[in-house]
DNA sequence: CTAATTTACATACGCCTCGTATATCAGAGG
DNA sequence: CCTCTGATATACGAGGCGTATGTAAATTAG
């Protein structure tokens, strides 16, 4: 018995979309898979994670549930998905500006600034830095590792084995000044006036960072 | 009509609240909001948040949710209560470390260091630097503003004024470093050896900071 | 000292959200 | 052509939260 309800069924909307495309499956999957991701991705966005509905973001893609679930296995899932792209393009744009720079010092200086610059994104601020270690833990441990820390702690490595800046740990100074970054954007983006904090935060931080300098220190 | 089951009411439990305490009104509900703080505070510890299920905690405490509507408006309310209690620890304990260091600067690096050590603990760290901030937001615009930050602004202002370190705006590094503190301790606390974690971050931030001493610096 | 009012809390109800179980259909492959 | 797997939709149940309402104790008024 029961179910009898599904006589009815999904036909419109399957028909819909059988006339739109005739792609291959896989296709229709990995579309199918953007458009939950971008859906949510929006919604966490914007209302941020916990307030986001899951039945009303899914239609807003066109889908139920039904889908996340399967793809994602549930909503944590989904958010995991939503954070692994937009790290993925946060690397990217900082592996560019690294790489404009004319000495990798300046480039790690450079990429320092263009991240606080980014944190700044609300999108960026409410997804990555405050839902996510809220819902997922500690950043450090996720899968990606956040590629932009990965990327600073080789560009530190190399400027301690070149002398440039006093011996320490890379990896911890990386995280120290990632954490300290992060913490500058929520200050600047809460802040009344956000042009003129921006300027202090990254004047302070570039004294901080020239402390390193092995250059800038007497022999003490 | 309804609510007819009115009748039985609560007549069992508020007879035993009456037997066993006969104090003026004022420290019964002192007592009410410091139950459900107390409570709240060790579910959200335990359990985070999101998970703590207001129905509850609130019956672990011997109320219902009722008394929370009424004293503390609605979970978030509660959120900010707790976070009030063991922010104002925090400080005071970070106020007795600097306190006892022979010199401002000295008391400075202890400070950061015991921050650092704090943070470590599973309940600050989930309740204060995860939730918190997805929950209420930015932890800089809360009203305590962190007592702790406050604390090593000022500590800052005097260590630029002294001429002990470079000149930059107290309250920028103050979050900054605040920031890598923060970030430090939720490495710290998800690396496989804490122990070990936490001597690596601790002589990283120890090189940071003595990066802003004058004396350190060459004129440059 | 009694009556009115306020305050502190408990209960009931409804909406919404999530997760799981089930149903259906479209393609892929034999 | 038939079967089988996978992609998606629907139905159902369990809780959680917030609000509206109820009650009794404490305080104040007269």
């Amino acid at each position: 018995m029961a179910y009898v309800a599904y006589v009815n069924y999904n036909i419109r909307s399957v028909c819909e979309r059988k006339k739109m495309a005739h792609k291959p499956r896989s296709e229709m999957i990995a579309e199918t898979r953007a458009k939950l991701v971008a859906a949510a991705r929006h919604a966490f966005g914007t209302a941020g994670y916990a307030d986001a509905s899951m039945d009303d973001f899914t239609a807003a893609a066109g889908l139920t549930r039904g889908a996340l679930y399967h793809h994602f296995g549930d909503k944590k899932g989904l958010l995991e998905a939503v954070i692994a792209e937009i790290d993925a393009e946060m690397g990217a744009r900082l592996h560019i500006v690294a790489g404009n720079a004319p000495t990798r010092w300046e480039g790690f200086v450079a990429e320092c600034i263009a991240y606080i610059e980014m944190a700044l994104e609300p999108e960026i601020q409410r997804i990555v830095l405050r839902d996510g270690p809220a819902v997922l833990g500690d950043p450090s441990a996720w899968p990606n590792q956040n590629a932009c820390i990965r990327s600073m702690a080789e560009n530190l490595q190399r400027l301690t084995e070149e002398g440039t800046i006093v011996a320490t740990d890379p990896e911890a100074v990386s995280r120290l000044i990632n954490g300290a970054m992060l913490h500058a954007s929520l200050w600047i983006a809460n802040a009344p006036d956000p042009e003129a904090t921006s300027k202090k935060a990254v004047h302070a931080l570039k004294t901080l960072l020239e402390g390193l300098l092995v250059r800038n220190r007497s022999p003490g």
